[in-house]
DNA sequence: GTGATATAGTTGACACATCAACTGTTGACA
DNA sequence: TGTCAACAGTTGATGTGTCAACTATATCAC
């Protein structure tokens, strides 16, 4: 039986060292990480909202509004308002945020697969299908909590 | 043969779902994540320096000193010069500090043993060992990194 | 329609994280 | 012994991240 702390801790260093490799790679297209995932889910979802974004990015709305500031400045992103909902804003990538993520997602993922493949762990499928569980085991829990402390009665 | 880029994007997601329950958990002691491992670090090695204590939290020194600086504002945490380098500092546990690591690293291991335990693949040691080969591979990529562009000739 | 409630986005305060530049100490060596 | 490189720690600039409080717009109930 296996200790779920050493399982935490894993989790924790390769983390990091997967987030310092990318801040490393990405400073080449001078990108940080947060804006590199913003290039992504804007060319996937072009008129996002900064709500919606920051969902997909998986951090606070505020977080994501100076995360988009920043990207505005540097000519990547610019905003229109919704044509019905006074409130909301829709994002898209400028031709130059376009083309660098053309090239900067092709990259990342050759970088990926450099960094990544070649252990029989991740070519068996053995260690995807555990992260998954676990993934779906933290949301469950994640639910639980919700409903147990949310609108709670 | 499994995609490493699924593999790169659930630990990024597994990572954010740990890292957010950490926070909730640690803020009923007034603890943040980083302060929370300097605490452990420092009560497992006494007199550690500030730069040893960041090699251990895996970041830069400058953020180690910031955080320290915190910590003694807490009262956590306090510093001696060290006895022979005049460069050097010497971190220890205040009492304080010492009776909270006690508690808060207790219920940690067990608030990990709730989120973490009863998946097949943690307790039959699938998804520790396929992360270990993991870590081992990036551990491994980063020192050829290092002898391929560090003192190179 | 008006009034309570919810939602979208921004701002302020704070902590964490990087890198670069700096001070002061140590230690090696010519 | 004097010089110079390496090292320990701090500071400044900048970006990322949280939460709480705020404005403005929408929406739902009546």
């Amino acid at each position: 039986m296996a200790d779920p702390n050493e399982v935490y801790s894993l989790i924790n260093q390769i983390y990091l060292i997967l987030d310092d490799g990318d801040r490393r790679f990405l400073s080449r297209y001078s990108l940080t990480p947060a804006r590199y995932y913003a290039l992504v889910h804007l060319g996937d979802h072009p008129g996002l909202s900064l709500s919606d974004l920051s969902e997909l990015l998986l951090c606070d709305k505020s977080n994501a509004s100076r995360i988009i500031r920043g990207m505005e400045a540097n000519h990547l992103v610019y905003r229109e308002p919704h044509e019905s909902d006074g409130r909301t804003v829709r994002l898209f990538l400028t031709e130059t945020g376009l083309a660098l993520r053309e090239d900067v997602t092709a990259a990342h993922e050759t970088y990926n697969r450099e960094r990544l493949s070649g252990t029989a762990e991740i070519d068996e499928e053995n260690l995807p299908d555990g992260l998954t569980e676990l993934k779906n085991q933290l949301e469950a829990n994640l639910d639980r909590e919700a409903i147990s402390s949310g609108t709670a009665y």
